[in-house]
DNA sequence: TTATTATCGATTATCGATAATTTGTGTGGT
DNA sequence: ACCACACAAATTATCGATAATCGATAATAA
C-alpha cells in the first residue's frame, strides 16, 4: 500500500520546504509583485544557509512566481491581465483536447479520485484546499488521456492561473471554478462522448477565464484611478 | 541601440556557461541517457566549486535534459519514442494556431530575420547551426502573433525536440526540417492568409515529426534486435 | 541457507566565510 | 545647481570544507 509516500515521490528536502512556504505566501499575495526577496534575510528566517534558499528560488522561478536578476536578486513576478488572458487561451487549446482523449478510454479514469474531489470542493473552506481539489478532479480525468507531457504542462498552466484565482477569491470571496459542471464532465467522459465533452470543457475553462479576467480588469482600473 | 546586450538579456554567469557546454554535449549524444553526472567531477573539470554545477543542473532540468534524484545525483534523461510523439502532438496543437495569428498582423513579422534564417539554413553545415537558424525563422514569424507565453512554450518544446533531431542527423545525415516550406509559410503569413498558412504549418510540423519518428522507431527496433 | 543489520566508501546537500557586484551617498569640480 | 567620480554599505555569487545520505558489501543472527 505504499508506506508513507516514499516509493514514488522523493522525500522533501529543505529547499522544497522553503519553496512550499514561499509559494503559499506569494499565491496569497503576501509579497506583492516586484518585491525583492533577500536570500540572507530568508536564510536567517528559515534557519538555513543561503544555498537552500537559492535552490528554493529556482523552483519558484520554474513556476513563474519569481524572476532572477543576475547579481541583483530575485523579485516576485508581476501578474498582468494579458498574461492571464494568454494562459486562458492556452488552456483552451489543450484541455478540451485532453478531455476528449480521456473520453476515448473512460476505463482509465480514476473515478474514485474524481468523485472525492467533487465532494471536497463542496465542503472545503480555504481557497488553497478548494483549488487543490479542483486540480485533483481535472488530473483524475486528464490522466486517462495518457499524455503525460501535456498533463504536466496543463498542471503548470493551472498553477500559474492559481495566483489570479486566489486574487479573485480575496476580492470577491468566490473563485470561478464552476464545480457544478464537474459532475457533467465526468459523466460525459465515462459515457465516452468525446465531442460533447470537448465542447463542455471548452465552455468550462472559457467561462472560468472570463470571470477571472472581469475581476482582474476591474481591479486594474481601480488601481489606476486611485493610486 | 542597446549597448552590448546588457539591457534585456542578463550577462552570462558561470552556471550559464557550464549549462551551455553540458547542453551541447547531451544534445550531441556524448552522454547517453541515464548517465550519472557527478558534480564533483564536473566541478574539477570546469575549475569551479560544486555550487555553480548544481545551478547548471537546474537549468538543464528545466529543459528536461537531466533528472534530479534526491541524494542520488542527476542523470541524463531518457529519450523515448512516445515522448517525441507527444511533443509532436503538442506542437501540432500550438504552432498552426500561432502562425495563423501571425498572419493576422503580418506587419509585425521580422521579415529580415526570417529571410536571413532561410538563407542560413541553405549554407550552414553543423546541425547546431542549422537548428538555430530553423528556430530563428519560426520565432521571427511567431513573435508577430503577440503571444509571448505561447512562444516561449513552443520554444521549449522545440528545444526538447532538438535532441531527437540531432539523433536523426547522426543516424541519417539529414534533419527533417523541410526548409523548402519556409518560403511558402513566410509568403502566406505576409499575405495574411491565416487559414491556408495554418494548414501548411500543420503539414510542416506533422511531416517533420513523422520523419523523426520513423528514424527513431527504426533505431529502437535495431537496438532491441542486436543488444 | 536466508534474512536482517552494521559498516564502508563515494557522493550529495548544506554550511560558514570570502570574493565580486550592485546600489546608494557624498564630494569635488565646473 | 549639476554631473562625474570615488567610496561605502548591502547583497549576491562563489568557494572550500563539513555533515548527511546512499548503495553495496560484510557481518551477524535465525
Amino acid at each position: 500500500m505504499n508506506q508513507g509516500e516514499a516509493l514514488t515521490a522523493d522525500r522533501r528536502s529543505i529547499p522544497d520546504e522553503v519553496a512550499a512556504l514561499l509559494r503559499e505566501e506569494i499565491l496569497d499575495g503576501l509579497h506583492t509583485p516586484s518585491t525583492l526577496l533577500k536570500q540572507g534575510h530568508l536564510a536567517h528566517r528559515f534557519g538555513t544557509s543561503q544555498g537552500p534558499i537559492r535552490e528554493a528560488f529556482r523552483r519558484l522561478e520554474a513556476e513563474n512566481l519569481v524572476v532572477f536578476h543576475l547579481n541583483r536578486g530575485v523579485r516576485v513576478s508581476s501578474l498582468e491581465v494579458t498574461e492571464v488572458e494568454e494562459l486562458g487561451a492556452l488552456r483552451l487549446s489543450l484541455e478540451p483536447e485532453l478531455v476528449a482523449l480521456a473520453a476515448t478510454c473512460p476505463e482509465a479514469v480514476d473515478v474514485a479520485s474524481a468523485r472525492s474531489a467533487i465532494g471536497q470542493m463542496r465542503s472545503v473552506a480555504t481557497p488553497a484546499a478548494l483549488m487543490a481539489a479542483n486540480a485533483e478532479f481535472h488530473d483524475a480525468v486528464y490522466s486517462a488521456a495518457n499524455r503525460p507531457i501535456t498533463l504536466e504542462l496543463v498542471q503548470r498552466l493551472r498553477a500559474r492561473f492559481e495566483r489570479a484565482l486566489r486574487l479573485m477569491w480575496r476580492m470577491t470571496g468566490c473563485a470561478a471554478l464552476s464545480n457544478d459542471e464537474h459532475e457533467e464532465i465526468l459523466c460525459l467522459v465515462l459515457s465516452g462522448d468525446a465531442e460533447t465533452v470537448r465542447q463542455v470543457m471548452a465552455r468550462h475553462v472559457g467561462r472560468s477565464t472570463l470571470q477571472i479576467l472581469e475581476v482582474l480588469r476591474q481591479a486594474e482600473t481601480r488601481a489606476h484611478s486611485s493610486p
